[in-house]
DNA sequence: ATCATTTACTTCTGTATAGAAGTGGAGATT
DNA sequence: AATCTCCACTTCTATACAGAAGTAAATGAT
């Protein structure tokens, strides 16, 4: 989220704080199993008050990173996105069950990057990028289908590793073979017809109403680490926002 | 939000002090021109420490009720919803500019509430309900068309206002002519395909892929006020969200 | 009249301290 | 052995105070 390439004086020092704690995050100095120093522990390495140390860990909690429980400590926060895509389609089992769908590699390639995919994975056109095909399916029936696209150089493992073993999540793979975290996303919706290649793999005709999920994962240090392009059936679709 | 019914004693002071606010600003006594009175005062007057009204004031900023500014004082923030809607839309002029859109009702009608409509704003199945449908303009073309039920006792002069002097925001209105507040609203995104009766409106030929937009807007004491449902071309249809 | 300074407000930052409240382990009691 | 109490740890709440920093208006000098 914060550059922090600068050692900033001249801010705040609750603020220097954060980016401390951000970096101590990025860097997986902190792990996300055992607490991390605790409130007076820190104020005391960094000579500050306690008052300090809580005010930078507030704005850490703010943005998720942090998690904060009475009595036990503070913890790191591994997000979860694996099935955050499932929030935009009703896929309910008939009795309201939670569903966990399956994933399959249809296809892998390794292609030069095109301008686009260049732009949203700020890399020059031409890099070598890997393109993943992939199926969301429920009861053996595909829901989703769904572009990747990832860096060659950053994510080489994926390049050989046997399709059917990427299991049904990518991002804790990324982060376990490859040591690349995602921690943050962001997705457009859009609606579009169904070309013929995604209406195979989806099991419809052509020309149906689709809904299109584009949705570009950042890393700590806020450079994107993959594009996704999701595509489902639009008349499951369906999700929920708050306004104030 | 919050139900804040009970006086609540047993919560912390900030979060008393919290409620206390929210229901300031609600009620209309901390209007959203001039600014609150400052922390000290507030402090003072409710005889506890200034951090403590800073840390209520905090959470009510995290919500977006207040805004702070250094120097000025703290001030209520009111949402404006009114151009909420076209976030969905892509009708940004050809040079980028921001476009006004006008609005238009073309019916309004006055009928008992059906068990959807009754539901959603809480009210019983066949209370008096207005129902108006509406249709938002961009340069004299329908952009977007909507249906908009309100509970015919709250907004009673609404029943008799001649339609063209609604003018092309309902929320100013709702709060002028009938003291209706709209502090909050959830909005449903689903596709579907366009009614004859919707196509007609949005010149389109019926059975037009649309996005689907459901809006219940609700009062400052968490009551539906309005339920709204808007309806656009889904290939003008572009929404952008951020996860972490 | 114009410009700079002071003054009086606001929120913001940082420190220090005290005790409440939740958690979990060590040790005594039953 | 099972239960209870106590203790050491954590975060949480609340207070008090000092000075920084932003804003705006009154005041003074040029």
């Amino acid at each position: 989220m914060r550059a922090a390439v600068s050692p900033d004086t001249r801010l705040p020092i609750y603020l220097q704080l954060k980016d401390a704690f951000a970096a101590k995050i990025q860097q997986g100095v902190w792990s996300h199993r055992d607490p991390v120093p605790s409130e007076n522990k820190l104020a005391e390495a960094h000579k500050v008050a306690v008052g300090t140390v809580r005010k930078a860990m507030e704005g850490l909690v703010a943005e998720g990173l942090l998690e904060r429980r009475q009595g036990k400590g503070t913890f790191v926060r591994r997000p979860d996105f694996g099935s955050a895509l499932f929030r935009f389609f009703r896929l309910a089992g008939a009795d309201g069950e939670v569903l966990r769908p399956t994933a399959r590699i249809l296809k892998r390639r390794i292609v030069p990057a095109d301008q686009v995919s260049a732009r949203a994975l700020a890399v020059a056109p031409g890099t070598p990028l890997i393109c993943l095909f992939r199926a969301r399916c429920v009861d053996g029936r595909p829901i989703l289908v769904e572009d990747i696209a990832i860096e060659a150089s950053r994510f080489a493992p994926l390049a050989e590793l046997p399709t059917d073993q990427f299991g049904d999540l990518l991002y804790p793979l990324y982060d376990e073979v490859c040591g690349e975290l995602v921690v943050r996303a962001t997705e457009t919706i859009r609606f579009d017809a169904a070309s013929p290649r995604v209406a195979k793999a989806l099991e419809l005709t052509a020309g149906t109403a689709l809904a299109v999920i584009e949705r570009v994962a950042y890393g700590p240090d806020g450079r994107p680490l993959e594009r996704r392009r999701s595509y489902g059936p639009a008349d499951r679709f369906s999700y929920t926002i708050e306004l104030r």
